[in-house]
DNA sequence: CGTAGTGATTACAGAAACTGCAATCAACGT
DNA sequence: ACGTTGATTGCAGTTTCTGTAATCACTACG
């Protein structure tokens, strides 16, 4: 057991979420998060490296995992089925938090400082995707312009997820926007 | 004529690469930038939203400029042709501040800070051309996803050429990448 | 049972980014 | 001469983020 209170990093953001839809995203100071979690705003710098990055939790360990996942794939498997495949491992786990998700994508859309950080990570999920790619033996630019048209699949996809009236899972989403990749890819 | 000494704007992003280069974006404060180039800190912010801003000049303009003419082109013309088209169009302007783009993209590797806004420049870049090839014709998803591969090219295509130890024009890259890119999609 | 070690949290001070508002200034038109 | 206009400035204030050292709660060890 921890010798403090533990899940600080949890309760730190469920505060800030509940701060930010509450009065705003630019109107809660990080002081005001760190004492609704009963914490200081100094430890509150302590587990994150600023203010927005407390509302992207483990985004860093999804991008290793995918990193890890399109590196080991098959050898046989295509470039795209093999980041398809990535995506979908662990996409269960988002739909469980389908919710969460959600008020989370309000947030970031209603500030272009946030959304400014999600394109940060979503390029960083692109250069892991290709570095995994280069490593399965695909050569550059076809490594680099595969894993970008990835991300943005991955982007349209989730997009779609979360705005989709039948709550259809975040794989369905995932595969039929890899298939809209493919067929658009063919008019090129 | 100006009833300041002109070029207010140029002044300060002079004063800022200066600085920049010479001891380091972070070990840079604004004021010092505002300073040299004769100003205050508070003109400063009267002509750049924030610090990081100084490196972007004319960035929104180009962005307008290609969705203008990607919207405007011939509607037999294919749209990686119609984006291609708009990006070679003002290509020469670029190539006549090669250095220039040399020296700023040095600083921009430096730093996530300024990736992370450079991001989201080809973000915006990205949905501008996604509003055009709608306003075109093109339907959603294609238009998204198309605009978001074109938006890779021009990266690829800008990274080549400032590495380019021939010093072939910018349209040069910016053809082979697109032709890169319709190769690696026969493969998808 | 005492004590040193460990890792998280905290207190504090301070630099720097950024904003709001009112005042100032230099040119211009009339 | 005089008011208008738009850019620049002064200044106060909030907020973000960092460096440093101290404190705290618990653990392991002798």
């Amino acid at each position: 057991m921890g010798r403090w209170p533990g899940g600080t990093q949890e309760r730190l953001q469920e505060a800030a979420i509940e701060l930010f839809t509450e009065r705003g995203y630019e109107r809660t100071t990080v002081a005001e998060i760190a004492t609704r979690a009963g914490l200081t705003e100094r430890t509150f710098y302590n587990h994150f490296a600023d203010k927005r990055e407390v509302l992207f939790p483990g985004q860093d360990v999804f991008v290793a995992e995918v990193r890890e996942t399109v590196a080991a794939a098959p050898p046989e498997q295509s470039p795209l089925d093999a980041v398809l495949a990535a995506f979908t491992a662990g996409s269960d786990w988002f739909d469980r938090h389908r919710e969460a998700a959600q008020r989370r994508r309000k947030l970031l859309d209603a500030h272009a400082d946030l959304r400014e950080r999600e394109r940060a990570k979503v390029a960083a999920l692109g250069e892991a995707i290709a570095d995994a790619l280069r490593a399965r033996g695909l050569p550059d630019p076809a490594a680099t312009l595969t894993a970008s048209v990835c991300a943005a699949a991955h982007r349209l996809g989730t997009a779609r997820w979360l705005t989709d009236p039948e709550h259809r899972t975040l794989e369905h989403h995932l595969r039929a926007s890899f298939e809209d990749l493919r067929r658009t890819a063919r008019t090129w």
